[in-house]
RNA sequence: GGUGCGAUGGCCGAGUGGCUAGGCAGAGGUCUGCAAAACCUCGAACAGCGGUUCAAUUCCGCUUCGCACCUCCA
């Protein structure tokens, strides 16, 4: 399995540290608002790689933060007068919703900022007991970024740089230097009653410190894997390697994976332009998670993605092929004993997992799977599919799916077909004997008006939902 | 301003120094009372301008456009 190591900048052979099990840490939501598609991307990349972790035969451990203190969850709760955590816990639910609808599987542990405090009090006590960090004189801790000399090494930026920054505001900050930045934010009256006391003074955590002491307390010191979004490379990660490396000494992160963004319409997602989407938006306008996760993965992680509604329908379309395919071979196959794979069958999981195992080319490994649709489906034309060799490709398919996560197994017919709906299916089966067309073609649309789509074919009527 | 990424057929999106995915949409055909599905066939692309090369969509440079980061946005 090849990677690509934002840390070297090129894709890299993975192996874990532990050879049965990869230990990884991915960036979670803040916990402020409704995730967005933008969002929901990143965490989709990073089911893609947990599956295809596993997929390779890996145990997985994967930690997803949950950030639920920082300026705008303390501001947001304030203005609604809520505790922070009542507050918090809205979108946390929500999150977790989220994810289930876009078939995300769920990370071995979710860590809460605000229950992990101790442990980032412990990391910040190192690094000034080291002279890495020193306090300010509002009771905020900053670590001294002139003290590390790797640092830059991730988003390889000059720190001579970060002087000029296009956003720093240079007189907001009780800084030494404006590259240093917060390990702990001093109380101050915003701040209300959301404060832990430390050795140094009573305040609050910063951004950064959390990931490094819930990823290390829970992956260890060095770890396997770390993701998040492009965006989070700099200032985000590279902090947390440095105060990390700063106070354990030893090597933080292997391979670091970033996605890139998501754009709608071409352009960049944003309230103003009316492009801003959520997952409950999508879901209310009636898409599937499936859908929605389909569009994700129609792209590879590293590149920008369009999310368009066409994309979406596209999506859509291509699903019901997919579904289509499982329900002929879940008729062929019935409850036959799997068999040997077709040849046809056996190229393309290769392919899949050449794709797949090639820094996670999700395009790639769908192509395969079309592949091994199209070779299915003129097979069972041509009559030439036995039923051991259907039941054998529906396990392949199911072992795919492990991967991808966006096939229906369940849908088969006869199955919870609505007693009305079945009714006048009956009623049109005995208006076809007869001939009766006009009949025929008006229960066919009022089964359809009932959400059910009849198809004539060899063996009589089918009733599939329509999804 | 600095740094980085991108531009592929109507749309979405892989990939490659010569053989050049896939999906959706479209066209024709088989099947069908009609339809749907499925199958067969088809057309269609590598932003622009230079350069390297026997050969460039693929490598290099420039231009244009888009995106991202440059202290708390995945």
């Amino acid at each position: 399995m090849k990677v690509y190591n934002t840390l070297t900048r090129s894709k890299e052979e993975f192996k874990p540290l532990q050879p049965d099990n990869v230990r990884f840490y991915t960036c979670g939501p803040t916990v402020y608002n409704f995730a967005h598609i933008g969002n929901f991307r990143a965490y989709v990349f990073e089911d893609i790689l947990r599956r295809t972790l596993r997929h390779a035969g890996y145990n997985v451990t994967q930690v997803m933060n949950l950030t639920d203190v920082d300026d705008k969850t303390i501001r947001m709760a304030n203005e609604e007068k809520v505790p922070l955590k009542t507050f918090t816990q809205t979108y946390i639910d929500a999150f977790f919703k989220d994810a289930a609808a876009l078939n995300i599987e769920p990370a071995e542990v979710y860590p809460a900022a605000t229950d992990h405090v101790p442990e980032m009090i412990t990391i910040i006590q190192s690094l000034l007991d080291k002279g890495l960090a020193y306090t300010a004189d509002d009771g905020s801790v900053y670590f001294k970024v002139a003290a590390w000399p790797a640092y830059g090494r991730l988003a390889r930026i000059d720190r001579s740089e970060l002087v000029s920054g296009a956003r720093v505001a240079q007189d907001e900050y009780a800084k030494e230097h404006v590259g240093d930045f917060a390990l702990w934010k001093g109380w101050d009256d915003a701040d209300g009653d959301v404060f832990w006391d430390a050795p140094w003074g009573r305040g609050r955590p910063g951004w950064h410190i959390e990931c490094s002491a819930m990823s290390t307390k829970y992956l260890g010191n060095t770890f396997d894997i770390h993701t998040g979004g492009i965006d989070n490379l700099f200032p985000h990660h590279e902090n947390e390697i440095a105060q990390t490396e700063g106070a354990t000494g030893e090597e933080f992160v292997r391979y670091w994976m970033h996605c890139a963004h998501l754009q709608v319409n071409g352009t960049k997602m944003s309230k103003s332009l009316g492009n801003f989407y959520t997952l409950r938006d999508l879901i209310e306008q009636g898409w599937q998670g499936r859908e929605i996760r389909y569009v994700l993965i129609g792209g590879q992680y590293r590149q920008p993605l369009n999310f368009t509604f066409a994309a979406l329908e596209a999506a859509r379309a291509a699903l019901i092929r997919v579904d289509s395919f499982v329900d002929r071979l879940n008729e062929l196959a019935a409850n036959v004993v799997p068999g040997l794979l077709p040849l046809w069958a056996e190229e393309g999981s290769a392919a899949f997992d050449a794709a797949i195992f090639d820094d996670l080319n999700t395009p790639e490994a769908l192509a395969a799977l079309y592949g091994i649709i199209a070779k299915g489906n003129n097979a069972m034309q041509e009559g030439k599919l036995a039923a051991p060799e259907a039941a054998a490709v529906l396990d392949l398919l199911r072992r795919l799916d492990k991967v991808l996560g966006v096939i229906f197994f369940g849908r088969q017919t006869g199955v919870d077909i609505p007693a009305e709906v079945q009714q006048m299916a009956d009623d049109r089966a005995l208006a076809r004997q007869n001939k009766n067309w006009g009949e025929s073609d008006r229960l066919r649309d009022a089964i359809a008006a009932a959400g059910w789509e009849i198809r004539d074919s060899k063996e009589g009527q089918k009733l599939t939902p329509r999804s």
